[in-house]
DNA sequence: TCTGGGGTCCTAGGACCC
DNA sequence: TCTGGGGTCCTAGGACCC
């Protein structure tokens, strides 16, 4: 008996939770994102993907091709809730359930036939206790290894099962074809079909050596692992460094100097708060900025010590926007802290600031008596903690009152 | 059709050290 | 005083995923 792994991926899942709760939904084409400039769709209803809707769409083309559509905000909250409700079902059928977003995980099955039957039997119990106790469709892969698993629980969405066996991954992965292997996008593809190359079977053809030759040594192991429904290993197990960000794309371009730095400060204390909240210290903050004709660019800093609290992080962050911003209408302006690390207190025995470490124990203060919902406008930024509440810069001297 | 927000990983160049 | 490799850290950009 080999491996044997699920890919489980919840069906239109923003979009059938809204469904499910909001009966006038039901068989009508539901959109998640409104139709307004720069916006994009999240997710939608089945029903409106037989339109061309689909995510990532610009909203206001959703709504061209798709006038009658109903487009609805979304409440990524409640997702969330129901998200750990699914994957605390799926615990119950591996020891090794692995979350890899919102909506979708791998299960560990290897091993599990006494207890829940063939991989088939299984799918059918799994489905049934996620529908059961969330009113929720899932759609299930079953293969030897993960990155075909992947592949399989798309083959027959929505509310499907798709058992791929050993002898025929190859033949799977043909009838997939290579523009939706997991792992290659537009450039990727666009690469490999400058080579004169637009088939698995083509590139299955080609020798490592070939391959290497016109790709490099990296793409070429992974397109000759994949190709042959071998996982070439895009999901691995361990996170080494982790990262916490925050971005905003404003309506109309933002060119006045103390809104943005206003806007910094606002970011500044969210991901801080973010990253005291999971008990973690992060040695680099980055800032990105993108101009109104859409050219993105990237700065960060890395002090010599890890950044301790929320004013530490906004007078880096606003160093470094300082240091590239041209002056220009910015579009999207984001703040990240990067090489987060698990600690509390910095390294013993070094040597900090006292003033900095008086401001983190301020900023953990507030932390706390937000979450236990006291509104204090400094910690109104996390008034919609995980999802951008879109509030406007707030007041820069309530820190100092509190004090 | 002008293109969200939150992540991870890879590449390539420069600094610096041995 | 012209010059070699290897390793690690840092930075900026880009690809990809949901």
């Amino acid at each position: 008996m080999g491996e044997v792994f699920f890919h489980v991926d919840l069906d239109a899942f923003f979009a059938s939770v809204e469904q499910r709760d909001h009966p006038e939904y039901r068989n009508k084409p539901l959109i998640i994102g409104m139709p307004q400039k720069r916006s994009v769709v999240s997710t939608c209803s089945y029903e409106a993907r037989r339109f061309g809707v689909h995510s990532a769409m610009p909203a206001i083309q959703a709504q061209k091709l798709c006038p009658q559509g109903i487009f609805i905000p979304g409440n990524y909250r409640l997702y969330q809730k129901v998200s750990r409700q699914v994957m605390e079902i799926l615990s119950r059928f591996s020891p090794s359930m692995q979350q890899v977003s919102v909506d979708e995980a791998f299960l560990d099955m290897t091993g599990t036939g006494l207890l829940f039957g063939p991989p088939r039997e299984a799918c059918v119990k799994l489905k049934q206790a996620v529908l059961e106790e969330t009113r929720l469709t899932i759609s299930v892969g079953v293969a030897r290894n993960r990155f075909v698993a992947k592949l399989a629980s798309d083959f027959h969405k929505p509310d499907g099962i798709c058992v791929v066996s050993p002898s025929k991954e190859e033949l799977f992965i043909d009838r997939v074809g290579l523009e939706k292997l997991w792992g290659i996008g537009k450039s990727t593809l666009n690469l490999i079909h400058s080579k004169g190359l637009t088939t698995t079977a083509q590139i299955r053809a080609l020798g490592k050596e070939k391959l290497a030759g016109l790709f490099g040594e990296n793409l070429a192991d992974y397109l000759y692992m994949a190709v042959r429904g071998q996982d070439p290993g895009i999901c691995s197990n361990q996170t080494k460094s982790h990262s916490v960000s925050t971005e905003k794309t404003f309506i109309d371009d933002i060119t006045d100097k103390d809104t943005l730095t206003a806007l910094l400060n606002q970011m500044s204390t969210e991901v801080m708060f973010r990253a005291l909240d999971s008990h973690e210290l992060a040695r680099t903050v980055g800032v990105k900025i993108r101009y109104g004709n859409f050219e993105t660019l990237t700065v960060q800093l890395t002090p010599d010590d890890p950044l301790l609290n929320t004013a530490q992080v906004y007078e880096n962050a606003k160093k470094a926007f300082l240091s590239k911003w041209n002056g220009g209408g910015i579009r999207l302006l984001g703040v990240g802290l990067y090489n987060l690390y698990k600690g509390d207190t910095p390294i013993q025995g070094t040597l900090f600031d006292e003033e900095d470490l008086r401001r983190r124990r301020l900023d953990r203060a507030i932390l706390d008596l937000s979450k236990k919902g006291h509104s204090l406008s400094k910690a109104s930024v996390l008034e919609g903690k995980g999802s951008l509440s879109g509030s406007g810069p707030d007041d820069k001297g309530t820190l100092e009152t509190l004090e």
